[in-house]
DNA sequence: ACAATAGTGTCTGTGAGACAGTATCGA
DNA sequence: TCGATACTGTCTCACAGACACTATTGT
């Protein structure tokens, strides 16, 4: 077989029996002191009634990151928003109507942003507890709790050499709030000073403080645009 | 639009004009105290005579990890050895022929286990230097100089919270061999007692040791299988 | 004895972890 | 003055980095 047929066959094979390929979004944010994770109810079959990741096929004259921001702007009414490409899940059985390879994108945003009602499926989309999501066994719609459990993973580590948390907060914001976007990202608490010392270098002051509350106010501060060195 | 017909017409678009979906495999090893990787050189256009991953199209009934052990042995002709997916690229313009998306896969390997004249293509597999390559303007077909680039990257961060330089040497090692695995990814000189105190909890000694050499003879080791817990 | 590489002991500084203390608001 | 939360100072211990030293082979 010459190199020529030997194209021209497998280039063939894949014309006729082409898997089709789609981006399943996971768009996290936090509320009410915990993280969550936007969800779609089916309302079709398979899994009818049964909670899903939004996604979207991908087109023909589209890039796959491309395809992730449209979803995340028709499914969350989002734009400009961090995203992240996470992992590609291949299985045969993925889904049971056909063959589909769906590419992961991991997207983060403040609740400030997040409308839910903005979407084009407004009805449909939930905001669900991620961490109390996977403690239970709620049915989640093909592989999907697999891909929500690495997203999750993948939050946890990147947390802590990135800096990802900023991300989950409006720009300017106070160290206490930060602490707890940790805090609820690790899964775990932190020790208040040792906190500001390590997170010190990435930020800087802005000249407004809260107000109002019944006790000592809190600094306001931003992310520092330059030498970002040092991470957490 | 009924949520039937949405379906529909999503699934029919995506039936009439998908993508298709290949593996591309970055194959590393060690020779000569050097990082290589695995290229082909193309005999056919685009991009005749240059170099190239080796990939194959993933087969409608194929996952896509068996796609990459796949075209791990086709290529290389290598079973059984390491490999992790690495990410997926999908840019409207990387192969001129025709919109293909690649999900590329790391693979790691001893240089006793490689053998090059194994593969199915022979002739035109080579073994290259790929921080030399990097540093050159060689020119590479497609988008691969991006994607061995990310490669390289991914070893050199990995390599640090992980135990992935292990697979470059076979069961039983010396560690002044294994220290120089770690210098080759890393591509920085380290400290012997410091080395030896970090690598310490993950290894185990042998019964045996090297000789013949006009030196002090060096402890063969193996790796832990209980407790691995500490890293790098 | 010497060249060459394998392997060990130990000092020092940095930084994470832990905790106690002080500061500043509204009521 | 008190409750509540913001913010700071500092001790300790582990560990990474640096370097000097000892050990064991063949020639």
């Amino acid at each position: 077989m010459t190199a020529e047929q030997e194209f021209l066959n497998s280039y063939d094979k894949s014309i006729y029996e082409k898997p089709s390929v789609a981006v399943d979004l996971l768009v996290f944010t936090i509320e009410d002191d915990r993280l969550k994770i936007v969800l779609v109810e089916r309302d079709e079959h398979p899994f009818k009634n049964t909670l899903s990741l939004p996604g979207v096929f991908v087109g023909i004259n589209e890039t796959l990151d491309e395809a992730a921001a449209r979803g995340i702007a028709e499914e969350a009414g989002l734009r400009d928003i961090y995203f992240e490409q996470l992992y590609t899940w291949g299985d045969l059985d993925r889904d049971p109507r056909m063959r589909i390879i769906s590419v992961s994108y991991l997207s983060l945003t403040s609740s400030e942003k997040l409308d839910i009602t903005a979407g084009s499926r407004t009805a449909s989309v939930k905001l669900i507890d991620v961490d109390k999501l996977l403690r239970s066994d709620i049915p989640l719609a093909f592989d999907h709790r697999k891909i929500i459990e690495y997203g999750r993973e993948r939050i946890k580590n990147k947390v802590q050499y990135s800096r990802i948390a900023f991300e989950f907060l409006p720009e300017e914001f106070t160290l206490p709030k930060l602490q707890r976007v940790y805090e609820i990202l690790l899964g775990k608490p932190l020790y208040k000073a040792n906190f500001r010392r390590k997170i010190a270098p990435l930020i800087e002051e802005t000249d407004h403080m809260t107000s109002g509350d019944a006790h000592r106010p809190s600094k306001f501060y931003r992310q520092r645009t330059d030498s970002p060195d040092i991470e957490l």
